[in-house]
RNA sequence: GGGGACGUAGCUCAAUUGGUUAGAGUACCGGACUGUCGAUCCGGUGGUUGCGGGUUCGAGUCCCGUCGUCCUCGCCA
């Protein structure tokens, strides 16, 4: 192929002056002058200046000014360093320029649906557009949106991220073994996107929501340690960071206990960072329990780059007169407060009012507040009811200074009052810019001891917090009899900067133990061996201590590229109700096709 | 299912209290220009203000409905 690449748009240095040379790329912007043309052309590796020039060959000189945007081209030419004072910084290539002597167009591109051009910035890099076109119409031309640098290098990145991950575990004498797709669907757990099988009509086949119970098998098989980066499928709802279908890196090992699988993460996390990014991050991770956690960050996934922690204030409001508050702690909730340092001048009046039905809103009962005026005196929307010596140690227990405000929640339980304040913290804190949405800093840490059940009301009984083979800790496991609420699991969570990038288990392999939790569920042995039959069998079968670890490798590539948004680490993601906007998925199939899988639609 | 924000030229946005012919930048088309680099300069094309209804002398603006996108609560072993 004569107009075949001989070397990358991003690679020509002034070693490379005097050789002859072809690029391939596209346009990314011209300028055309009375006798010369100027084309940035542009692919992966970056972008070179190409001339041309009306005295050398009028033809070609013509065609070049017919040149757009986005056209494909391939052009030959001489490789020269640009005239005196006229190299781009921004470029790497930018101290040299290809004379053109030839050019192939490749293909044509008609005017784009929204400008996709890069611009090139002051450390050599490449940017997006200066304006961003409407996510959804880039969504719909999503091709096109994928050409953008920033968009490359996530992909990279991503990439990288697997490739790091697949090194280490090798090393560390790990499988990576597929499992099905095709699965059977259960009843716990998330809504599952099915496929109709078409030899046994009206049965269907369910994506996995994760491959937790093929893993858990081979365990039982003896590939002591297992991965793989495998994609999952919940049909729920989606937010900025939850797609439909997803990726995790799924990890189990035998014979291990709790650390050992925490201390292998802490080491791949380790790499990862350093490897992908080149942050150093510090081991062993810090610790933190689910119930401190909930207590100063009123979340299980506490964002640790700011502080502001959340302090108990029932004491202090043990026999007041507050109705919000009375009440509250009377339904057996908590009243909690709050030092947004220097916050005092950043909120009025209106806007504290508008912050306590937002905190209503998120289920608490009343957010009251104290303001210390940069003269000291102090005002209240509930001084009313706040004695001097209330409010004296208010003050003290915070350390609070002129400027601050103090912001005080009750709602009706503990774990409600515990949420309700852990959302104001990250709110008060995106105010008061404590967090970096760039992401520069990290803030690693383990969240453990988690509850290994919940109360649900609805239902008027206890259901499995993790999944209901998640082993409790050694010394709770009487509890499983008496107690179950104070049963605390062998369950842990990765968290980084307020995300879940990781959570995992050891896994139950004794079968009382395990016939004691499916009876705190409520579930017969008939019952489980209907729910779980294959699995209960398995363990049966000699099933060593195992345990093991899912990553959110989309949450994870977001934290390393530095953005809030799932779609940005995805090449072909679903928009938030879960439409493919390029292709149109989901979408009406034949009659043909839906009488050979034997389904009839309802009228609707 | 609930709450919030948004929808105006291909794209990004503006349009005073409801008031005359809905503007700007960019893209696109044409022209000019001796080295540009998100080129510049001059000119031009481009609009069912998401869609439907209502109020009004008059609606981009107000009201109702509907569609779409994003954020969020519920939901997410």
């Amino acid at each position: 192929m004569p107009w075949r690449r001989t070397i990358t748009c991003g690679e020509l240095r002034e070693t490379h002056v005097g050789s002859t040379v072809t690029l391939n790329g596209w346009v990314n912007t011209y300028r055309s002058q009375q006798h010369q043309v100027f084309i940035d052309l542009r692919d992966r590796y970056g972008m070179t200046q190409v001339v041309f020039e009306s005295e050398n060959d009028a033809d070609l000189f013509a065609a070049a000014g017919m040149l757009r945007s986005e056209w494909v081209v391939s052009i030959t030419g001489t490789v020269r360093e640009r005239l005196p004072g006229k190299a781009n910084p921004k470029l790497t290539t930018g101290k040299v320029e290809l004379l053109a002597t030839k050019m192939t167009i490749l293909n044509r591109c008609p005017a784009t649906p929204f400008e996709v051009f890069s611009v090139p910035q002051e450390n050599a890099t490449l940017a997006d557009p200066p304006q961003l076109a409407n996510e959804d119409l880039r969504l719909q031309y999503r091709f096109l949106d994928l050409r953008r640098p920033t968009l490359h290098r996530t992909l990279a990145l991503r990439h990288r991220l697997n490739k790091v991950i697949r090194d280490f575990l090798d090393h560390e004498r790990f499988l990576e073994l597929e499992t099905p797709l095709l699965g059977k669907s259960s009843p716990e757990g998330a809504r599952d996107y099915l496929v109709p099988s078409r030899v046994f009509p009206g049965s269907f086949f369910a994506l996995p929501q994760s491959p937790q119970l093929y893993k858990q098998l081979l365990m039982v098989s003896g590939y002591d340690r297992y991965f793989q980066i495998a994609r999952c499928l919940r049909d729920e709802d989606l937010r900025a960071d939850r797609q439909p279908e997803f990726t995790q890196l799924d990890v189990e090992m035998s014979f291990v206990q709790m650390d050992d699988v925490l201390t292998l993460v802490e080491r791949l996390v380790v790499d990862i960072f350093q490897k992908c990014i080149g942050v150093t991050l510090t081991t062993p991770f810090p610790r933190l329990k689910y119930a401190d956690a909930m207590m100063r960050y009123g979340s299980d996934k506490p964002d640790l780059r700011f502080a502001m922690e959340i302090g108990e204030m029932s004491d202090l409001f043990a026999a007041t007169e507050l109705g919000p508050f009375k009440d509250a702690m009377a339904a057996g909730g908590r009243v909690r407060g709050i030092n947004a340092v220097g916050g005092a001048p950043q909120y009025t009046r209106k806007q504290l009012d508008e912050a306590n039905e937002a905190f209503k809103a998120a289920g608490g009962r009343l957010l009251a507040w104290v303001k210390i005026e940069a003269d000291g005196k102090v005002g209240s929307s509930i001084a009313k009811f706040l004695t001097p010596e209330t409010q004296a140690k208010l003050l003290e227990r915070f350390a609070a200074k002129p400027g601050d405000l103090i912001l005080i929640g009750a709602a009706d339980s503990e774990d409600a009052t515990a949420s309700a304040m852990g959302g104001l913290r990250v709110l008060l804190a995106q105010k008061l810019g404590l967090i970096d949405p760039t992401m520069k800093e990290y803030k690693v840490a383990w969240v453990i001891d988690f509850p290994s059940f919940i109360w649900d009301a609805e239902e008027g009984r206890w259901a499995a917090n993790h999944h209901p083979f998640t082993a409790p800790r050694d010394e709770d496991v009487p509890l499983l009899a008496t107690d179950p609420g104070k049963v605390l699991a062998k369950a842990y969570d990765l968290v980084i900067n307020g995300y879940e990038a990781a959570g995992g288990s050891i896994r139950i392999h004794d079968r009382s133990v395990q016939s004691a939790l499916f009876g705190v569920l409520g579930m017969t042995q008939d019952q489980a061996r209907e729910r779980f039959g294959f699995l209960l069998d398995a363990l049966s079968y000699g099933a060593p201590p195992h345990g093991g670890i899912a990553f959110g490798l989309d949450r994870f590539t977001m934290l390393l590229a530095g953005t809030t948004n799932i779609r940005d680490v995805i090449a072909f993601p679903k928009n938030q109700r879960a439409r493919d906007l390029m292709t149109g998925a989901p979408a009406l199939v034949d009659d043909k096709q839906l009488k050979e899988l034997g389904i009839n639609l309802n009228e609707t």
